[in-house]
DNA sequence: ACCACATTAATTGTCGACAATCTAAAAAAT
DNA sequence: ATTTTTTAGATTGTCGACAATTAATGTGGT
């Protein structure tokens, strides 16, 4: 199915259809990490012509799924550790920033919202004990509620448009399901505490750490995977 | 004159030569600031096909120097009070991360560099009281050194290639020019002694204070020019 | 057998033209 | 006169073809 993320413009062109598809492919691992694109082919497999799949393959640029040469072409980007320690690096701080913002901006009524929301997670992992995909999305709508409760517009697209297609391709590819949810609940609990206390540092903090913590979990897999092949 | 900048490809193709030029008067003002972009205009004007300046717009959106809307178009970005309090929070936020690092990673000689860099702008300014580029180009220089220290590509990106052209263009069009030399020499001496000393989180929370010592600076400026016309 | 060079094939960059969409001016209706 | 509809103009999105550059193949020399 496909998850139709928040503050997004919606899809009118054909190249906007073209991108989004990719996008979801290259983020699952269809179109695999590290692999040459070409133009021609792909464009063939899409149905448009080349300049429509070049203003996509612009876009996916921008959210960094795949890098581009001039006079050598395209390849998807290649998840290394290296890589994943600098992501996370700059995600933690751009949403630890996002956190405090949050403390001091978010409305009483959003704040309601994320305790439901987390709530409903818990009930959810009860009964569908194991199920990843709720808590891949769950974990997702929490981290974009918060970010949105910044109410920093440019943090917002950082985030939210940029870099988080990045960080789902590494959790979803490095199979990033069912473990540490009872953790991450408590984490998420003490960040939204601190966020309706309107205590921005402590927020911050507890956001960075629960980040890290999940940096550690994704970097553990990955060695794994790594020393497997 | 044209400053080439740090970790930018060359330019060899006709997109590239557009993207550099536009990005020059768009940050400059001679492309004025929340103008429309005509792409029939603006290709003839360079001297290339639409295909080509669209490539080179993409480029500029990606670097936040213009806005564009489905089967609307183009329009530079709008410097408002907002937006500047916006960019200013995300890049305190990633310049401290990156300065942080960089008390971790700088290799000695770097560091030496550093400091040679910072005498020669204290030797510049007396001779050339005033002279505003140089100063700009100092300033610049020794943030980018500081950024290049941290050795993460990826903050290096974001920080160099993709915000500081914005950064930049609220700079130049709101004239910071000649003032807060002297102090901002003191801040710069004081962010060198943290890196040489390896102390990540002094280094980290002084180059957030001279960012925002820096963001109120300009935003009087921008108070003052907005309260005018 | 190995390396250097030339030639060929494939890929990317660029162009001009057409189709789809939006904006604005003119016409019609209330 | 104001509002709505229509129509015309202009702008953006998309396409297929050509030019320029790169990668691959084959050839000759040592």
């Amino acid at each position: 199915m496909t998850h139709t993320f928040l503050n997004e413009a919606p899809i009118t062109t054909a190249s906007d259809q073209v991108f989004v598809d990719m996008r979801r492919e290259i983020v699952e691992g269809s179109i695999v990490q590290g692999s040459k694109i070409s133009e021609p082919e792909l464009a063939k497999r899409y149905g448009v012509s080349r300049a429509t799949l070049r203003e996509a393959l612009n876009r996916l640029e921008s959210c960094y799924l795949v890098e581009r040469k001039a006079n050598v072409g395209c390849r998807v980007v290649a998840l290394t550790a290296e890589r994943l320690i600098e992501v996370y690096q700059v995600r933690s701080s751009l949403e630890g920033l996002a956190c405090r913002l949050a403390a001091d901006n978010m409305e009483p009524e959003e704040v309601k919202g994320l305790k439901q929301l987390l709530n409903q997670h818990l009930q959810t992992q009860r009964v569908k004990e194991g199920e990843s995909y709720y808590q891949e999305a769950g974990d997702l709508d929490f981290h974009y509620r918060i970010i949105q409760g910044s109410k920093n517009a440019h943090l917002i697209h950082l985030l939210c448009n940029e870099l988080y297609q990045l960080i789902r391709m590494y959790r979803v590819q490095m199979g990033m399901v069912g473990p540490r949810v009872s953790k991450a609940f408590d984490e998420h609990l003490a960040i939204i505490n601190a966020i309706e206390n309107h205590d921005g540092e402590l927020a911050e903090m507890l956001m960075k750490r629960h980040i890290s913590a999940s940096q550690a979990n994704i970097q553990t897999k990955f060695d794994l995977l790594t020393a497997k092949s």
